[in-house]
DNA sequence: CAGTGAGCGAGCTTCCGCTTGACTT
């Protein structure tokens, strides 16, 4: 055992370092926390000055028990958590809780996992700095007081189970207003000019020059009269200039650009990306992937050079350091890169292989030349018009960083292909070989893809790196917002063409507007959002986040003591709290569509405990109203009367068989046949409204066939247990419980006696809640 | 997988930020 236990937030990490220290120092990890609010309650003290109610968490109690054992044995505990707000307050807790003492006790930090730099740190050390750690408490409970106040406001007034918060509420509402900005958007149109003209290369053969005109046209007949005087006109060239540029690499990775890349050329979520991150951090292939900050260590830097000069020249090299622009950013860490420069491709699966790749070339890249390019610009003159034509053309004159990577953008229609000119003079005239005129539109806001809100919650300042991936599943567990897509529509345009002196006008179709893996709101993050509101505002605001880190600055600073910052936020917000309480309509997010042609009773759309739903009629003590819920694709904000009424056609019987009633419904999984008290789901190509009797049985008696084919085996000895053929193979029922075929055995050859076996064994290990952590009921 | 929505009432839900496992039906 050695004389020094240092502690560490992350178990590779500390792997790592204990290298680094030799055998005087034996490194552990605290895994993150180790000790938060209580779970259960809000725990905040209100009568004690807003005392926070901590406790060790369960899955934490045996981890604490063996570090407070080892550090009792130590010499000297080296509280090595990471330099920021949420890192100072895990060693404040490991003091409190470990019973350590100030005389054996020292905090170091380090940013970066270098030989020299935990070294160095361990030469400099240093107290814990009680006020960022009051800062981070102030933070808390700022966020469980907001959390569950909020939280319980809503499983009132609109749904049970639904939650708020100073990040998630935020979150939602941005995809919420970008929804209805795409709703109320109009597309105003447009007419370019765009001409093909002919001209002569070196060897005297003909090529083509393509150029635009930078005005665009307003009308149609603005874009006509203007080709009209294109008909008999002199195109010469006038002018031809070149203009040195240059493109210079885009900063390492933090989280959220990782996150935005990963997406954009790879095409993984959010959640997949920080798994496969994980793994290369676990494995030692890269660094830590949680982190705000662009900086890259001197030997990161030193090694990135020496693997250009190696695979590329010296004339490649150009080393930068890049400053953070991301509001709140606390640069705990180094930027997310390669632990070895001069390792091109990695041993892995294809998702590991791709993203190491990706950080390597963009670690890589930041660290080279720029990109020098030549842009061509020629004008174009029209005898017959003032306009001017401008054609442009760009030639890349050294490549740089370019060799090894280009940074993408979420533009979606990137057609701004650089191309190389022909030799062309001033005072050349040219030949037009056509001009077109081609209707456009003004493009709509487009729906935030995850990373894209990842960005955008960045930009806010709001969310960590360790939080914007279970932000992003938060919000879609909770049914506030639903990833999909969205097929295009057809759009008519208008298309003018002059060619050899005639116009002609065709109309031309395109399909606009396709949606991959976007983010749309449900009924009930719409609901949500306009009651946070109209009651909340203050908190759901774009800037709450930035307010109160001002806050919590001041706190840091040892300037304000945190419950001052707490009690002059909480005055006003709970007052918020009680007046939305004693607001008394119970349900908000009603619509009232009108009223029913044949009874005359209102007719309602709101949230019902499963989801949206329409009502006809009141409750009243003489009768209940009528139910259904709205379809997939239909929305509170957005059904008519019509469509509401359509909704009520079901349930209806079809006829009779076997002497049963055959009836069609729509339940929670859809639409569906009820007969003789069983159910049978109507597949999408059928139209539950117009289903025919016969259609109906057809399904019943294909799902009867199914149900035979299902059962494996049964047995004699119990009715109760079957051998059933299932989505992921054999496995074995007793009564509504489910259990799996271990591998050693075929299900085919399984006796009574050996299903009894398994039930057994798999009964008694399965006590355990087998429910998965994060993932929420459907 | 399960096919609801009144009203009653018990008992539950919920936040954000640090970490990594144990699970795959």
């Amino acid at each position: 055992m050695g004389k020094n236990i240092v502690i560490v937030e992350s178990p590779a990490k500390a792997k790592t370092i204990e290298k680094f220290l030799g055998k005087d120092y034996h490194v552990v990890s605290s895994f993150g926390h180790i000790r938060d609010l209580k779970k259960k309650d809000i725990s905040i003290d209100f009568n004690n000055n807003y005392a926070p109610i901590y406790e060790v968490p369960t899955d934490k109690k045996k981890l604490v028990s063996e570090l407070k054992k080892k550090a009792s044995e130590a010499e000297m505990v080296w509280l090595a958590s990471d330099e920021d707000r949420e890192g100072e307050a895990i060693a404040w807790h490991l003091f409190e809780v470990l019973s350590l003492t100030e005389d054996k006790t020292k905090r170091i930090v380090f940013h970066e996992i270098t030989k020299d730099a935990i070294i160095n740190a361990i030469q400099t050390p240093r107290k814990i700095d009680k006020a960022l750690v009051d800062a981070q408490q102030a933070r808390r409970v700022l966020d469980r007081i907001v959390g569950f106040e909020l939280s319980p406001i809503l499983w009132k007034k609109i749904k049970p189970s639904l939650s708020a918060g100073r990040v998630q509420s935020v979150a939602v509402r941005l995809i919420v207003e970008r929804e209805r900005e795409i709703t109320t958007f109009k597309s105003e149109a447009n007419y370019r000019i765009t001409a093909v003209f002919i001209t002569k290369d070196t060897q005297g053969k003909t090529v083509e020059l393509q150029a635009e005109l930078p005005k665009r046209f307003k009308t149609k007949e603005e874009a006509n009269r203007f080709l009209e005087v294109c008909k008999d006109a002199q195109f010469n060239i006038e002018d031809i200039s070149k203009k040195p540029s240059k493109k210079s690499p885009a900063a390492p990775f933090t989280t959220s650009t990782l996150q935005q890349e990963a997406a954009r050329k790879l095409g993984y979520s959010v959640a997949q990306t920080m798994m496969v991150a994980q793994k290369l951090y676990e494995n030692g292939l890269i660094t830590y992937m949680r982190t705000d900050s662009v900086n890259l260590s001197a030997l990161a830097i030193n090694t990135a050079k020496a693997e250009i000069i190696h695979f590329a020249g010296e004339q490649y090299v150009k080393t930068r350091q890049y400053a953070t622009k991301s509001k709140g950013a606390q640069e705990a860490h180094e930027a997310i890169r390669p632990t070895y420069m001069n390792q091109h491709t990695i041993e892995g699966n294809r998702q590991e292989k791709f993203l190491y790749e990706l950080i390597w070339k963009r670690t890589i890249a930041s660290q080279m030349a720029d990109a020098e390019i030549e842009k061509t610009t020629v004008t174009i003159g029209i005898s017959t018009s003032e306009e001017r034509f401008i054609a442009s053309g760009e030639v890349l004159t050294f490549d740089g960083f370019l060799k090894v990577y280009m940074e993408s953008n979420d533009d979606e229609d990137t057609t701004e292909d650089t191309k190389m000119l022909p030799p062309l003079h001033v005072h050349d005239t040219l030949q037009y070989k056509k001009i077109l005129s081609t209707e456009r539109f003004t493009q709509r806001p487009p729906r935030y893809t995850e990373a894209s809100l990842v960005r955008k919650l960045e930009e806010l300042g709001i969310g960590r790196p360790s939080t914007y991936a279970p932000t992003i599943s938060t919000i879609q567990n909770r049914e506030y917002v639903e990833k999909g897509d969205k097929e295009g529509e057809k759009r008519t345009y208008n298309l003018l063409t002059l060619e050899k002196g005639t116009i002609t006008d065709i109309i031309k179709e395109e399909i606009v507007g396709t949606e991959k893996s976007k983010l749309f709101p449900t009924d009930i993050g719409s609901v949500v959002t306009d009651f946070l509101l109209a009651n909340f505002a203050s908190v759901v605001d774009y800037n709450f986040t930035a307010k109160v880190e001002k806050e919590f600055d001041i706190v840091a600073s040892g300037k304000l003591e945190w419950q001052k910052a707490i009690d002059k936020f909480y005055k006003g917000f709970h007052t918020l709290v009680e007046d939305s309480l004693q607001n008394s309509t119970k349900k908000v997010g009603e619509r009232l569509l009108g009223n029913d042609p044949t009874t005359g009773k209102p007719i309602s759309v709101k949230i019902g405990r499963y989801g949206a739903i329409a009502q006809i009629g009141l409750t009243t003590e003489e009768e209940k109203p009528q139910f259904a819920a709205l379809k997939k694709e239909q929305s509170i904000e957005t059904i008519t009367l019509e469509e509401a009424l359509e909704l009520f056609k079901l349930p209806r019987t079809v006829g009779e068989f076997e002497e049963k009633e055959v009836t069609i419904a729509v339940g929670r999984f859809g639409p569906y046949v009820k007969h003789a008290s069983a159910f049978y789901s109507i597949p999408k190509e059928i139209d539950p409204l117009k289903i025919t009797l016969s259609q109906a049985i057809d399904l019943i008696e294909k799902k009867r066939e199914d149900d035979k084919n299902k059962v494996l085996k049964t047995f004699a000895e119990d009715a109760s247990i079957q051998l059933l053929n299932g989505r992921y193979g054999a496995y074995i029922k007793q009564n509504k419980n489910n259990y799996k075929i271990p591998k050693s055995k075929k299900a085919e050859e399984l006796t009574y006696e050996d299903c009894l076996e398994i039930i057994k064994s798999e009964a008694s290990d399965g006590d355990k809640p087998k429910k998965k952590k994060g993932f929420k009921k459907k």
